[in-house]
RNA sequence: GCCGCAUUCGUCUAGUGGUCCAGGACAUCAGAUUCUCAGUCUGAGGAUCGCGGGUUCGAAUCCCGCAUGCGGUACCA
């Protein structure tokens, strides 16, 4: 009988800045692998480099998988048997590992400065070769397998500065076997012995990682590509402590999408889009990068457009949401290839969202607008402006931009419209079609429109011509639902208010 | 440079040897609705499946080579 090991994955960031979209995805996939599996779903904080900490991103990481209804069974925040998930509180339990790593020949102490490294890799580079720290360089530097055990002995006493790299076997095939892209093999001769354990007494990425994996029980590493290249030294790891390996996925990346690349930091505010889920404000430079929540994105149409982004569900269905995805979600049917991030798609994402909405939700938002505003208006008022006008709006800000003129009268007047559509006898025109309408007692949108229909008929007028140099005066603009609805919404009242001053100035 | 991964409409993708002179979505264009804009509906155009060799009766699908792109090459993750 196969006896299953309980899935349990684990999102490992660094807090070493905002999160980016590309990492939300990553932890996304892992959601949806361990909520299909009935397993666990674990935050790990990876601060091994305290040089690179930055204040504040552990904090944004947790709110933002809350506003994406993303949550952890364990870990940073939330707690669990398997901790504490931060690595540096961990510290104190690496060093055995690495110890028994050295002990049992997997690994040595090496002395080199980083400066007779660094030496070592301009000469190599002169002679257009690449240093690498290997089974063929390791005998010429400064190390516990060049050294005699007595001069080890009295640097380790010393307190000379050290670090533990691992030791290759020489010319070993390795293979690491991936959920996506099958059997990656690579020979041991073209590794470099990497640093496991720092001078500063923390272990790098590699070892915790490891340590932390099995310790933790995790049965899958989600993770993305760019750990490839590393995977054939976890596999050495796993194989050296003598633990089962967890299995491997190797994501492809989010491209930038223009030309070619990795999705970066600034791309976001070149192109005009979010590449964090929240804003973030730099604490050193104070430097401020738009997040899709800010920007009026709901936190579902981000989670369905990332999870389409590298995955499909195998059928052609495209709005999915995440109970759903949940189900459909199969490591099989992620592609191989990276993605470029498209706006459009997620602008259309959104506005289905939005369509799809309650309500009651939607209110909280258009309300929300309203007070950036300083507008605040009857609550069966705004409903009737939202259910009038959310087919158009495609990001919440949108909820104000598109309907500020059902709350407040326009101060100005697009002049491309007015130039097309304000032409001399206008003026005449309007004060005629505002007495008609308000001849319409008690007011009726249909009726209001029949009158005005009989007027112009009447007079051999131009509809198009009429109407909107009415509308201009209500909204503004060229734009906006059909005329008696504002009109009705608005109030005959304010509608004569704002066609005299239409009048007043556009024609003083 | 070296190592690894990838390569189907502009973009995201379907496709696992014949039903594919390649299907869907976004975008684009056209028509309809209309006082305007948006939305919606209908329709159209758009990929000789990176290139070149094989294997096969038959290849987008399998194999090899090349090209291009990306990732890695740190006491960063």
């Amino acid at each position: 009988m196969l006896i299953m090991k309980k899935v349990r994955v684990r999102f490992a960031p660094s807090p070493t800045g905002p999160l980016h979209i590309g990492g939300v995805r990553t932890a996304l996939y892992n959601y949806l692998f361990a909520k299909q599996n009935n397993g666990d779903f674990i935050l790990r904080i990876e601060d091994t480099d305290q040089t690179r900490f930055v204040p504040g991103a552990e904090e944004y990481i947790i709110e933002a998988f809350q506003w994406l209804g993303i949550r952890f069974d364990e870990g940073v925040g939330i707690g669990g048997n398997y901790g504490p998930y931060k690595q540096s509180e961990r510290k104190p339990m690496y060093k055995q590992y690495a110890d028994y790593l050295v002990d049992n020949g997997w690994a040595y102490y090496a002395f080199d400065t980083p400066e007779a490294l660094e030496a070592r890799r301009k000469e190599a580079e002169a002679q257009k070769k690449t240093f690498q720290y290997d089974a063929s360089t390791r005998q010429g530097l400064c190390n516990s397998l060049s050294l005699s055990k007595e001069e080890v002995e009295e640097k380790l006493n010393s307190g000379a500065p050290y670090v533990i790299r691992f030791k290759y076997p020489a010319n070993l095939d390795i293979t690491v076997h991936d959920m996506i892209r099958g059997e990656v093999k690579i020979n041991s001769n073209l590794l470099d012995d990497k640093v496991l354990y720092k001078s500063d007494g923390m272990p790098t990425y590699h070892l915790a990682n490891i340590v932390d994996d099995h310790t933790m029980e995790i049965s899958h590493v989600i993770r993305g590509e760019e750990w490839l290249p590393s995977a054939p030294l976890h596999v050495m790891l796993y194989q050296a402590f003598g633990w089962e390996a967890p299995r491997f996925a190797h994501l492809p990346l989010l491209l930038k999408p223009d030309g070619n690349g990795k999705l970066s930091k600034r791309d976001g505010d070149r192109l005009g889009f979010p590449v964090f889920p929240l804003q973030w404000k730099d604490p050193k430079s104070g430097d401020i990068s738009s997040g899709y929540r800010e920007s009026g994105y709901l936190p579902e149409a981000v989670i369905n457009m990332l999870a389409l982004l590298g995955w499909n569900p195998g059928t052609e269905q495209e709005l999915i949401d995440l109970p759903t995805l949940v189900k459909l979600f199969s490591i099989d049917n992620i592609s191989k290839s990276g993605a470029k991030f498209n706006l459009e798609k997620a602008k259309w994402f959104n506005h289905q969202y939005i369509q799809l909405a309650d309500e009651e939700r939607l209110f909280t938002y258009f309300d929300g607008e309203l007070r950036k505003h300083g507008v605040s208006a009857d609550k069966e008022y705004v409903l009737h402006v939202q259910r009038l006008m959310k087919e158009r709006v495609h990001f919440i800000p949108e909820f104000w931009e598109q309907t500020s003129y059902f709350f407040v009268a326009p101060t100005e007047y697009d002049p491309q419209a007015v130039k097309k559509r304000w032409k001399p006898g206008t003026a005449q025109h309007l004060r005629k079609m505002m007495e008609i309408i308000q001849a319409v007692q008690p007011f009726d949108k249909l009726k209001a429109h029949d009158a005005v229909m009989d007027y112009v008929q009447g007079n051999e007028l131009n509809m198009g011509a009429v109407m909107n140099s009415f509308r201009i005066a209500l909204v503004g603009a060229a734009k906006g639902p059909d005329l008696f609805e504002i009109i009705a919404a608005i109030g005959v009242e304010e509608t004569a208010r704002r066609v005299s001053r239409a009048i007043e100035t556009i024609e003083p």
